[in-house]
DNA sequence: TTGCTCCTCACGTCACGTGAGGTGGC
DNA sequence: TTGCTCCTCACGTCACGTGAGGTGGC
């Protein structure tokens, strides 16, 4: 069951992702499929190494931040170091995160602003004209 | 002096963008500097063309988006549909940008989570490992 | 002649999308 | 034979960065 092998097309309807994705993940060294001649059969370590690719890409992390922290996976001491590792880059993407919002607050006014001084100017542009 | 022409160091100087970045805008058809020889020299005309792209960009807006709205000030009806055209689609970003926004803050609330968590989790491996 | 600034290709970046053209087994 | 699904190139996207290699005028 949960050691069973699936296809590209069982993995796609599972995460919602394309064919693509996956082979490219393969590409980067971030899933190891097994072959079946030309074909791809994704292990129960693929899957356990997808769900948290796609939840490292929500937040932000580049895939190769991503592979080296799945990396840390085989280091054997219980994944301590890979925690460790993760976690760092966690509370770096967080403050990026919160700069990010701010920034985007700070826009969001200077754009709701212009907006308004936009519509203003145009009124009046249409009034003088008519 | 306001109708000077400048070379590209000194938009660069100016404007605080790389040569490439002036170059490239001209393949994108955003600014349309003479041509002494080789050298481009950049007119009033590309000066406030470049002053608006960058202030759109730092709303982001797309190059292409951008580069349609410049293209309405040659219609010659005191900018009426520029400006029309730039509001509609200064309202579709203000709103993207809420959205991005609150997905940002979702995502934030989100990460702070699972940073306790791990902390949570790497401090109780840490424990019983001793 | 030596620097300096300008120029034109053209490949690289990031995470895939999108054909083109071919194979295997029901 | 016809579909279906899988596969491997390989170019395209977006906004430039980054060399490589060459030119013009002080």
């Amino acid at each position: 069951m949960s050691d069973q092998v699936m296809t590209i097309r069982e993995m796609c309807d599972a995460f919602d992702v394309t064919p693509r994705t996956l082979r490219f993940y393969e590409s980067k060294e971030l899933l190891f499929p097994i072959r079946d001649g030309q074909k791809r059969l994704f292990t129960r370590r693929d899957r356990g190494r997808l769900k948290l690719i796609l939840r490292g890409k929500r937040f932000g992390f580049s895939l190769e931040d991503i592979r080296q922290v799945l990396d840390l996976y085989d280091l054997g001491d219980r994944e301590r170091t890979q925690m460790t590792r993760a976690l760092e880059l966690a509370r770096d993407r967080l403050a990026e995160m919160r700069r990010q919002r701010d920034d985007l607050d700070t826009m969001i006014a200077e754009l709701n602003e212009q907006i308004i001084e936009g519509e203003k100017a145009l009124a009046e542009k249409n009034r003088t004209a008519a």
